[in-house]
RNA sequence: CGCGGGGUGGAGCAGUAGUAGCUCGUCAGGCUCAUAACCUGAAGGUCGCGGGUGCAAUUCCCGCCCCCGCAACCA
């Protein structure tokens, strides 16, 4: 049943905030996605870090008045932290500063650079002094600097390196003629319209005297990477490219299937720009790219300002882990944009996982604790296809729903034949009517494993010693 | 004519060429094993607007309106 090594990574978050819920959004799902692989009996190797260069991080770290370093290695933290809190299975946590990842950056370059495809070019662009960084027109507010009103913009011209992506549009839109190469499908398209208009070619570095905080260039002192470059580079650097003392590279990238997902925002830099990167460096495209939508709070982007930003750990603190996990599983769509709100966080709480999940274990279990000898766990073989189905195609919130379609079957089920009297009338059905619900109950939580994995542990421990659980999720008023 | 997504009962969403479904909310019953939980039934929609093709369209085609992203060196 077990198919190929399965390669699964999210994209690196940029280290200048704390972790927000869209992030989450992302690992999650990726999470359980590696989850379900493992289930298959799948081997995973499921990557995640943090992009830890650049100007921004540059800048934060010295308003905060920290070294950079000690800046970075504290938002690492801040992810450890979240992988705790959100239950994640990662078996790799690649931070760009990382030596080895600096090195395999610098050799991916290498290999552009042998195949021709780096050339040096003058950049103009438009330079805030008080930003010390480049702004983009649609950046300017009123053709000033939004932080720095009061100086004026200056157009500057730097000498960098740049990435011949023009030499890549057919061998992209080959690529990106194979149906597999993203989901959902529409992307796709977009992908294959915005190579069809034409590419240019990308500056991949800048002048260290304006930016230091960046992998060096191979080979010129005075340059360094610019961040995209360098962080793309992570998919392959975690398992160990170009050395791959270990096998890890040839294992799960050559050979195995390699998945990245991403936000909807990333296909230029995943499905484009990256996969030009590996074929000029001679590596191995990847498979497949999956893009998830982006969540919104009460119809708008979250920020700061609106004050409806949503923290992942702060619902993880007042709801459990796993109620935070089932949220993102079932009621955000993996393609579609999201409307997230604690109301409504709420409410399927109590609906889904109070009343539904919750309840119907402790309805089971407390027939099964006061009249059944001893518990056993149920003999399984497969998963149903309506579960599996969807999860092949990363649909994370149809195979959710399946099991809640379950869920509220078996309470159906008891009502319609009441054990609870039946075993009054009839000892012997009765008990093996309550035996039945104690193993379909146990299969439900088996299909929970990707999405709620310590619920998943509860249910089958309550199951196999015939005790009822403590109450997994209790009612929020 | 920039690209793409979306407009379905009060709210959030599924869905299909042929009696329009789900969750929450509302109303009325039932049950008592359970976390005032669970089950059944009811009310509530001309499936954005206008055309077209079909025996038949919410579902296919065309036009229009509205909302949301994106529009490249921002990870």
């Amino acid at each position: 049943m077990a198919g190929k090594p399965f390669y699964l990574t999210t994209t690196l978050p940029y280290v200048n905030a704390e972790p927000h819920i869209g992030f989450a959004l992302e690992i999650v799902h990726a999470d359980i996605i590696a989850r379900y692989k493992r289930l298959m009996g799948d081997e995973v190797f499921f990557n995640t870090g943090t992009d830890e260069h650049g100007q921004k991080i540059y800048q934060a770290a010295q308003k905060e008045g920290k070294a950079v370093e000690a800046y970075v290695d504290h938002y690492a933290q801040t992810f450890e932290i979240l992988k705790q809190g959100l239950d994640l299975s990662y078996d790799a946590f690649i931070r760009t500063t990382n030596p080895a990842h600096v090195v395999a950056a610098q050799e991916l370059w290498k290999r552009c650079a042998a195949a021709g495809d780096i050339y040096k070019k003058k950049y103009k662009g438009l330079y805030c002094v008080g930003d010390e960084a480049f702004l983009r027109e649609s950046d300017l507010v009123d053709g000033k600097c939004p932080n720095h009103p009061n100086m004026a913009i200056q157009e500057i011209e730097e000498e960098n390196y740049f990435f011949k992506l023009s030499n890549y549009q057919d061998k992209l839109l080959q690529y990106l003629s194979n149906p597999e190469v993203i989901l959902p499908a529409w992307r796709r398209e977009e992908a294959v319209a915005f190579v069809k208009q034409g590419l240019e070619d990308f500056s991949i570095s800048r002048e260290k005297s304006r930016m230091s905080w960046g992998v060096p260039v191979p080979g010129d002192e005075t340059q360094v990477m610019y961040v995209w470059f360098d962080a793309l580079t992570n998919y392959i650097s975690t398992l160990g490219w170009p050395e791959d003392t270990e096998g890890k590279f040839k294992k799960f990238w050559q050979e195995g299937e390699v998945v990245q997902v991403a936000g909807k925002d990333q296909i230029r830099f995943q499905s484009i720009i990256w996969q030009a990167m590996l074929m000029s460096g001679g590596v191995k495209t990847t498979d497949k790219v999956v893009y998830h939508g982006f969540i919104t709070s009460g119809g708008q982007k979250m920020s700061k300002s609106l004050g409806n930003v949503i923290e992942p750990l702060g619902l993880v603190k007042e709801y459990g882990t796993d109620a935070v996990r089932y949220f993102l599983a079932r009621h955000v769509p993996t393609f579609e944009d999201s409307d997230v709100t604690l109301e409504r966080f709420k409410t399927a709480y109590n609906a889904d996982l109070a009343n539904g999940l919750g309840n119907l274990a402790s309805r089971i279990m407390q027939l099964a604790q006061t009249h059944l000898d001893k518990g056993a766990r149920p003999e399984v073989s497969g998963f149903p296809k309506e579960y599996t189905e969807p999860l092949e195609k990363f649909e994370i919130y149809k195979a959710a729903e399946y099991v809640w379609q379950c869920i509220a079957e078996l309470d159906v089920k008891i009502t319609e034949t009441a054990p609870f009297k039946l075993v009054k009338s009839d000892p012997e059905a009765g008990k093996k009517l309550i035996f039945e619900l104690t193993q379909e109950l146990y299969l439900i939580g088996r299909m929970l494993n990707p999405f709620m994995p310590a619920t998943n542990e509860a249910i089958k421990k309550a199951v196999i010693e015939n005790k009822k659980p403590e109450n997994l999720f209790p009612r929020k008023d």
